[in-house]
DNA sequence: GTGTGGATTATCT
DNA sequence: GATAATCCACACC
């Protein structure tokens, strides 16, 4: 009956390296309750954002303003932000309290909820574009700022679930996306997905 | 199939 | 007042 608590990730799992994070989150499954309708999918694409020595982290130098302050959470907190005044990306914090590292989470392959996650996702005709893109998944899964701060590892609003049957993938990575004014940064392989998932934002 | 530009707002300078 | 870890529609090939 707690079978479904054990399958959960806890803090261990989220206090480490936001690269080993990002690489071991691929296939976990992704879980939203909403208005007691559960809503999950696998997590096929992720970003690491490396912190104060990044230059593509909001977090880079040391800034810590009101948006940031959840960077600097402990491992498992969510970290939400609103992008081009019209996207809302979920975002992992990695590591312990006060290194304000995190994993962008950028694509999930919808595996329950469909119904209702077609409904937040009115003009997309077919489901492989359903999440996406990281402003596509924070559509389909209904993120908001206001879920900022929550523990992933307590919350029965988000938590991520480790897959029974581990299926074997093949992990591909690249530069990440939208950063290309962060100098060497932008060109570090920081982005990791499933390859040859169809529910990867690009080059499927 | 590829390229371009408009949308839209919390947050920071 | 400017900026931003993106998406979509529409033009044109």
């Amino acid at each position: 009956m707690t079978d479904t608590n054990s399958k959960r990730l806890d803090k261990r799992f989220f206090r480490r390296e936001p690269t080993l994070v990002a690489r071991e989150l691929l296939g976990k499954r992704l879980v939203r309750n909403i208005n007691g309708v559960r809503l999950a999918g696998l997590i096929v694409e992720t970003e690491a954002y490396l912190g104060v020595l990044d230059k593509a982290a909001h977090s880079y130098g040391g800034r810590r303003t009101q948006r940031t302050e959840f960077m600097y959470g402990d491992g498992g907190t969510l970290y939400v932000f609103l992008n081009y005044g019209i996207h809302r990306l979920l975002n992992i914090v990695t590591d312990t309290t006060d290194v304000p590292t995190a994993v962008l989470i950028r694509a999930v392959e919808p595996t329950e909820g469909l119904e209702l996650i077609r409904g937040f996702r009115p003009k997309t005709r077919n489901d492989h574009d359903l999440a996406s893109g990281p402003g596509k998944l924070g559509e389909a899964f209904q993120v908001q700022l206001a879920h900022n701060g929550i523990d992933l590892t307590h919350s029965d609003e988000w938590f991520v679930e480790r897959m029974k049957p581990r299926r074997s993938f093949k992990i591909e990575t690249s530069s990440r996306i939208g950063v290309e004014y962060a100098e060497e940064w932008a060109h570090k392989q920081l982005r990791f997905y499933v390859s040859g998932n169809q529910h990867v934002s690009r080059g499927r």
